[in-house]
Formats: structure tokens, C-alpha cells, sequence
DNA sequence: TCGATGTTTCGTCCGCGCCCGAAGCATTCG
DNA sequence: CGAATGCTTCGGGCGCGGACGAAACATCGA
């Protein structure tokens, strides 16, 4: 197969908008069922898992079987940079909206893309970290420095040892600037809703920053939002 | 509109077989006309006339009539990356092939990515020149350093003044790790193929790198290809 | 002014692929 | 073991959209 075919088919794969819907509800990292998914692109069961099956074999889902459910998530966090990328393309049109991305202000405040911090939030916490000389964005694949190694080991956040893409940016859909991604990005995020800086509202990607979180990113970050 | 049905329509524009072909033919930055592009396609004019009115209404290409022909280009770096980065993850699909990306040595060894050297070649000078400081990826966008300024001075390499995104990092197709986009990227592009540094294959995004240009990769930037 | 060339519009056809309902497996629980 | 739940496979219907040819429109050259 060419690979303008391969091109094609993959872009294809995405642009059916029972799929697009699937991939959506997936953006924030979680797994979910096949009958939760095709509730979420309000289609019957058949006809979704007909589409997961391609999105499977394809690679651009990975796929969980757990007792009589089977739990769907995206394959790799390249597969949602896509999507990310894909929409902030797309919010970038201006047929008819004067401004790109969510219209929902929370969204657009801080929301979980893949398995880290997108939104104001995280562009803010990225800017902040580089600034700061806390990571040092490389070609290969970004890396924490050294202070950037001591901050998270003071504020007890681990992460697996693999040095390689510590850190990734990340096209922020709504910001249009980068956010942090990685393995850092997501040991930040999940440091984030377990100590009860964000709260994810129910069943959505977007997040809730609580008085605690504020100060949290503020004092051990640096960030402040307006 | 919402926005999983933008972003379905985003995909589904580039999902069509013939279109996708176009835009892999715009890939190297040049303009082609709609005959051009319908040969390309191998689809006749007319067909073609259809597919490029929805490109550029979405705001994908832009056209640029001159005479009794229109010349289409890609619209953005934006829509450049985003191809790209479709590429690199369909090329990461196992589904048949072995080794991901363009079977062409010749194409993985140096190409034009849009406006901007990609291939072994980008993908080298990017880390050359990260390496030696020349270029600091923050977040918002890199930039070039006052040695980089330096550099490019010194070669007499000269780009349009806005200072921002000088320096984009851009996901390379074949060699899955970053390669120097931007302004900068550009410059160094349009320059390298100015002074026969490298050479066009007639009508592909392939480069040949010449002896002259090996040895000024090497002495310039401290590039050096296996 | 008139033909040649490039592009678009129109009308039509046709096939791919999405969709659903019904039935068939698989797994869990009473 | 049988009933309930979740998912998949199968078969058939249908609509969207891509394909082409013919013709109209635009631009250039003679």
C-alpha cells in the first residue's frame, strides 16, 4: 500500500463523526466501554463496535478485555497529539466562530488532554517550568533538569525512570501554545487530582482547579492565572 | 456546529484518497496548478476543480490565481504539521511494513517538509544545532539564541524579522524525532538550496546533498551524516 | 475577433460504507 | 444450569459523496 493511501485511510479513520465521537471521549486518557462509547457517539452497539474494531486494528486503539466488558483507549499518546493537533486545525478555521477552540470557559480554563494538564492551566505550568530552568525542551525529546528533578522529588512526585521524553509539548487546542506532555506532564496530572489540586468534573475532560490546587501550582510552580 | 463534528470534517477532508494525494504533492511547499494537482491525483480536472473548492474553503490551501491558472499551496504550517504527523503515526502502524515511513533511502535521507529540511538531514542539523546552543526550544515557541542569531549572521542567512515561532519543532515522518520548522527552518531551507548545498529531484520533495553542501553541513553546523 | 487552453459548473451514475435489527457467542450471577 | 448482560457477527437497506462527460466560463495568444 502506497503511502498516500496509508495517509488517507488513517485521516479517513478519524473523520467519520461516529469515530471523531469515540476518539473525543477518549481524549482525557480514561478507558471506557464499548457500549458507554457508543452511547457517547449516539449510535447502537453494533454499529460502535464495527468502528472500534477498525480504530483496533489500526493501532490507534488499544483494547482491555475485563470480565464481559472490554475497556477502549486510545493506543499511544502520539495517536492523541493527532487528535489535539487535529482540532486545533480545525478550531483554527474561522467559518463561523470568531474564537478557536471550546466555547465552554472551564474547558478552555484547565481540562485533561490524553494523561496530562491542557487548558490555561497547563500552557501556564509549562511556561513557568521552562522559565524557571526546570526543563529544557531539547530536539529529542525534552528532559527535565536537574532543578527540575529536585522540584518534583521535594513535592514527592515519581515518575518511571525512563529519561527519554520525560517531557513532550504538546499543541494546546485551545491555547495554540504548547503544554506539557510525558511522562512528567502525566505524573504531574495525576499528582494533581490525587492531592485535589483539580477535580474533574463528572464524565467530562474538563477540570475544576480548588483553592488548594491554586495555591499548590502557584507556590511549588510559579503559576498564576488571571 | 460542534466541535466533534469539526474536527470529523477536518479529518474526513484529508481522508479522501485523491485529496490526500493532493496534499502529499503540496508537502514540499511549492504551488501546483488544479491540472497539476488532478494529474497527481490521477482523477480528471473536473473532479479535481471539486476537491480543491473544499480545501480551500476549509481553509486548508490557499489559492492564488495568475492568469487562467490557480495556483493552490498549502495554507499553513500549521496544516503542513498536522499532515506530517499523520503520516508519522500511519507510518507507525505494523500492519505490513517493517520499518516505518518512506521506502525511498534517498527520501529518508533528506526532503523538503512542507517549507523547511526534514529527513536525516533535519533532523541532524536540528540536533547539531540544539547541541551547540545555537537554538533554545522554550514552550511559547522557540527561538533562535544570540549565538544562533550570530550564526546565521555570519552565513549570511537572513529571515523575516518577527521574532516569534523563529523555531518551530516539527515530528519527522520517517525518523519519528524532531526536526527545525519555523521561520528559521525556512531560511535555512531556502538558503541551503540557493547555494547548491542540496538539490531538488526533479518534481519530488527529494534532496541529494552535495559535496559542497556536505562540507558546508559540516563545517556550519557541525553536521555530519553516517 | 477567434481559436486554444485551463478551470469550473451541471447532471448523472454508481459504489462504498454507515446504520440498524436480529441472531449468535461469551461471561457473570442467581 | 438457566437467565441476564455485554459484545460481536450477519444480512439488508439506504444515503452520501466521489467519479465522469458535456458544456459553460475565463483568460491568453494570434
Amino acid at each position: 500500500m502506497t503511502t498516500i493511501a496509508r495517509l488517507a485511510e488513517t485521516a479517513a479513520l478519524i473523520g467519520d463523526p461516529a469515530r471523531a465521537a469515540m476518539l473525543y471521549a477518549l481524549m482525557d486518557g480514561r478507558a471506557f466501554t464499548a457500549g458507554e462509547l457508543a452511547q457517547a457517539a449516539g449510535i447502537t452497539p453494533p454499529t460502535a463496535s464495527g468502528h472500534l474494531a477498525q480504530l483496533v486494528t489500526a493501532g490507534m486503539l488499544a483494547v482491555e478485555p475485563q470480565g464481559r466488558h472490554r475497556y477502549f483507549r486510545i493506543a499511544s499518546p502520539e495517536i492523541g497529539g493527532i487528535v489535539e493537533g487535529l482540532m486545533a486545525v480545525t478550531a483554527n478555521r474561522v467559518d463561523r466562530l470568531p474564537n478557536p477552540g471550546p466555547r465552554d470557559p472551564a474547558l478552555r480554563k484547565a481540562r485533561i488532554c490524553y494523561d496530562h494538564l491542557a487548558g490555561e492551566l497547563g500552557v501556564a505550568l509549562f511556561g513557568s517550568l521552562a522559565k524557571a530552568g526546570h526543563i529544557n525542551v531539547s530536539p529529542e525529546g525534552a528532559g527535565l533538569t536537574a532543578s527540575g528533578t529536585r522540584l518534583l522529588d521535594r513535592l514527592g512526585i515519581e515518575w518511571p525512570e525512563s529519561r527519554r521524553l520525560a517531557c513532550r509539548p504538546c499543541l494546546d487546542w485551545s491555547e495554540r501554545r504548547h503544554h506539557l506532555a510525558g511522562q512528567a506532564g502525566a505524573a504531574i496530572c495525576s499528582a494533581a487530582l490525587a492531592r485535589g489540586w483539580v477535580r474533574r468534573r463528572q464524565g467530562t475532560r474538563t477540570l475544576d482547579i480548588t483553592p488548594a490546587g491554586a495555591k499548590a501550582f502557584a507556590d511549588s510552580f510559579g503559576v498564576r492565572l488571571g
